[in-house]
Formats: structure tokens, C-alpha cells, sequence
DNA sequence: CTGTTTGCAAATTTTTTGCAACCTA
DNA sequence: TAGGTTGCAAAAAATTTGCAAACAG
């Protein structure tokens, strides 16, 4: 159990490893990224940050975002005006975005391994990540 | 034959029919969108543009890129800063990219319907469209 | 002619950077 | 105490908008 403890505990010491320092905003920035299911802008981390730390300034939320980034511990879902960040899965895989109200799930696709068969086997490229997002209506939104 | 000159004939009905002009600026820019097989970038198109029309503006692109959108007759493809166009195959379709040489391949995979179908089907979404971008090194950049 | 489009500049929006004061280790 | 971090403001970078002059139909 507390696997989202042990991982942020786990993100933490790799801080702590590479010379960084713990401070209390990016305590609540890393909670935020890594307990998310939702995949957070950075003005939603912004605003769960504000409620702990009303000081807290955009720019800190983007540096911090910067130096998760490059232990690794968050993917960045690059959209034209509004990026998404996911600190849950932090590797690459299929998205499920609704058009409607926005959310973003994690579909479970056994057929993606076979689809990335067929590119190596058809193309000789050797894959090393991918960008697979979806876009449609959720049952919800359909009514 | 002629299949370039055909689509940008029939997107030029499609501009009239709806009440907007063909000027020469646009008549350019549109020509690039269709031709490229290379996804340009606004500024790429705007460059080419300028060789024909020196005082083109990048809002004139703009503005264009979203009439020929509004048609469906360009792909948008999102990059936090730096969009890219596919005005060759407007719909969505799998792109393959080379990190190290930077080509963009558009592969054959007949496995992506009954992944699309798995995603139906377990999630009970309407799928209007996806972005299915696989990064790797190609055959002649792994030696 | 009429109304759309152009091109310039200014405004927006998202993200980055510089730097003095501050705080973690 | 040393040096990384914060927060403010200014700077970048991409895109959008307002508007008068230009031009397509």
C-alpha cells in the first residue's frame, strides 16, 4: 500500500540525490503531479498550490514542473496553448482525451503492442516513444 | 495524374463556394499546405510565401492556415510551441518520426482499426479523431 | 462598388529568464 | 553559511485581434 507515497518518498530522494532542495511548495507541486488522475495544467497545479501557499508564483510552478521533468518523474502532453502534465505515469502511453469536458483517461489497449510489431516489423525503426492520443465524446458527454 | 493540382482546385471551389477570396498570397500559401510532404511549420510556409510576396505577414498566414482548417482540409498538428501542418493528408493518420534525422513517415498500419476498436468498445467513447506519433531511429540513422 | 483580405502594430497567452531577498541543508 | 529557490517583473515566443488601406469579385 502508499504506493503514491513510495513513489513521491522515491522522487524525493532523487531530489535530494541530484542537489536539489525540498521546499515546501515543491512538496505540494510534487503531491499534486504525482496523486493526479486527472493530467493538470500547470494553472490547475498553480491554484492547488495557491490554496497551501497563496505567495506561490506561476514561475516556481514551472521550474519545479522543469526539474521533475528531468529525473524523468513527469510526462509533458504538449498541446499548442495549454500543456498536461501526468506524474502518475510518467512513460508514454494512449490517451483518451473528451472534446466536450476535457477530461483525460488511461485506456487500457492490449492491441498496442501488436500495432507497435507491425511498425518495427514493416519499417525497421527501432521505437523508442510514441504519442498516441484519442479524441472523442465520453458516455457522459453523448446526452 | 495531377492529384495535387485536382485537391487545391476542388479546396479553391470549397473557398469560393463559401464566399471567400482567392488572393495571390493565399493561392500560395495553400499550394505549400497541399504540396508539402514534410508537416512545415508556420513559419516554414511563411518563408515560402515571402519568396513570391515579400510583404506577406505572418497574421496573413494565420488567418489562412484557420480558413483552409475551418474547411478540414489541413491537419493541425499541436506542439507547445511550434505547430505543424499536414495539408497533404488532412485527416488523421499515424506519423512516423526520426529523432535523429528528423523525417516524418506516413506508415501503413492495418493494426490500428481493431485497436480503435478495442477502445470503443471498452470505453464506450465516440472517437471523432486520434494523433498517433511514433518516435524512433530509422533504418539508415542506426548505423 | 461592396465587402473581404491584407499588413501593420498592439494585445493575448504561455513559458522563460534575471535577480535580489530568502530559506534549506 | 553557502548556494539553491522563491517571487516579482520583464522578456520571449507563438498566436490573435483591431483597423485603415488595398483589392477581388
Amino acid at each position: 500500500m502508499g504506493e503514491i507515497q513510495n513513489r513521491t518518498e522515491m522522487i524525493l530522494d532523487k531530489l535530494k540525490e541530484k542537489g536539489h532542495r525540498i521546499t515546501p511548495q515543491r512538496l505540494v507541486i510534487l503531491r499534486t503531479l504525482v496523486e493526479s488522475q486527472n493530467h493538470p495544467s500547470v494553472e490547475d497545479i498553480f491554484a492547488k498550490v495557491r490554496v497551501h501557499f497563496p505567495t506561490t508564483s506561476l514561475a516556481t510552478v514551472y521550474k519545479t514542473i522543469s526539474v521533475i521533468k528531468e529525473l524523468g518523474e513527469v510526462l509533458e502532453l504538449e498541446f499548442s496553448g495549454h500543456n498536461r502534465y501526468d506524474g502518475h505515469k510518467p512513460y508514454p502511453h494512449p490517451h483518451l482525451l473528451c472534446v466536450k469536458c476535457k477530461k483525460i483517461v488511461d485506456p487500457e489497449l492490449s492491441s498496442l503492442a501488436p500495432l507497435t510489431q507491425e511498425l518495427v516489423s514493416d519499417t525497421g525503426y527501432r521505437i523508442l516513444s510514441h504519442r498516441l492520443d484519442f479524441y472523442g465524446i465520453c458516455p457522459k458527454c453523448q446526452n
